[in-house]
DNA sequence: GCCGCGCCTTGACAATTATCAAGCGCCTTC
DNA sequence: GAAGGCGCTTGATAATTGTCAAGGCGCGGC
């Protein structure tokens, strides 16, 4: 892997506590390559072969069952995904792909795990990320089991709105297809639970959302930080 | 805490890979008490003081949100948790109660911090801890959102099957109220559920299970390891 | 034994969510 | 500019799940 890219990589913070050696190890047997929209990249089931970056564009985790499919998160630059599997050398949990144009690095597990075996630095780093994606599932879960589709999609745009700078207008990020997969719905029902927002002062035209009134739409919503704040 | 008890903590997977002046530091730390059934442990929104260790009995985790309630996992000995709320130093994410007389070890929270930040071997012990936590999350997300309550029950039975040894005959572990929680779903609509199994050859009394015919049942759940099997 | 309590079940009904089938609107392509 | 495709929306309907109220059953206490 060229080592221009070294860069953004290190700034992340799985790998910028780890000693140059152990990283430069971790990267020369490291590629990047560059994938168009609607690739699968892995498939839920198979050997976890290399911790994958995203250094640009975006991926969607996503599951089947018995002929169905969920969309369980979206990744976004610059992160890992799949470093579960990666570092306790099990199968894939889920299938990942691109939704659009990116730019991929794949790392040998195998390299990770030789590393983290010798480098409790990189060891605390992956306690640090491992821990927040398991509470991050966490909160999905509670947010799946204590809400309505309703609510929910009050919650998501609240969450949306702050991550888009707070402002009442922002666009959503994602196709409406992809967000009632990632709510738990039906994009029909998510059509629906739009115009049911509409009392609450939600507007809606093609992605972009206005929240004619904040103080409305939150009384309805009750966002709660134990679910709905990522940072913690 | 009585060095009596150090023996079956070591033990666990978490601790038994550390040096004796660690885990003696932890323990030092720590002490154990007997709490009677129902009682609260800890509230979501505190902040993580103490990781616990369960000995005996069991514990449910569970969350609340706009009057709602629901079990997110039950804890049995010998385990921990909020290990991640622990090494993030981070609020609770779930309340914990006990769902009947139990042993439970506490362990103070910033021990456990400090002995992780110089011990790499604890921290790639709880790497593998959280990791497997976070697999089991995944699990338990997909089954919510890919399959229906029948569908959840059927594969439930199956596992608890297992778990039970395989035989045909095996009974619940927890009381139905609470299985119905931790499936996503309400006490009446389990007992109707378990009825929609009968065509499948599922028999309940009580709290005893016979699964008549397991070729017709399985054929209906599906079970899917990497949806079921708690050991990948 | 009998009572009372708690849990589970059942029935009737309501709310939520999914499914199926059009139809609309926008964008691309030719 | 017309045609076609795709995603979104809408309506009608069905399936699933939840709510409320009542009743049964078992178990411990008196």
């Amino acid at each position: 892997m060229p080592e221009a890219q070294y860069p953004e990589i290190r700034t992340l913070a799985l790998f910028s506590g780890m000693t140059d050696a152990h990283f430069e190890a971790l990267m020369r047997g490291a590629y990047v390559q560059n994938f168009p929209p609607q690739i699968d990249l892995i498939s839920e089931g198979e050997p976890s072969d290399f911790l994958h970056v995203v250094l640009s564009g975006s991926i969607d985790l996503y599951s089947e069952w018995n002929g169905r499919e969920t969309s369980m998160a979206t990744v976004l630059p610059i992160s890992t995904f799949i470093l579960a599997a990666t570092v306790r050398n099990a199968p894939y949990l889920m299938s990942a792909r691109t939704l659009e144009k990116s730019r991929i690095v794949l790392i040998p597990s195998q390299d990770v795990r030789a590393i983290f075996d010798v480098d409790g630095n990189f060891a605390r780093a992956i306690v640090g990320e491992l821990g927040q994606c398991y509470r991050a599932v966490i909160k999905a879960q509670k947010d799946l089991k204590l809400r309505s589709s309703l609510e929910r999609l009050a919650n998501y745009l609240l969450r949306q709105q702050k991550r888009a700078g707070g402002a009442a207008d922002f666009d959503l990020m994602f196709e409406k297809r992809r967000l009632a997969s990632v709510l738990g719905m039906t994009p029909e029902n998510l059509s629906r639970a739009f115009k049911g927002l509409q009392p609450y002062g939600v507007a809606v035209n093609g992605t972009h959302i206005s929240i004619r009134d904040q103080q409305d739409l939150e009384r309805f919503a009750r966002p709660n930080p134990l679910i709905d704040d990522h940072a913690i």
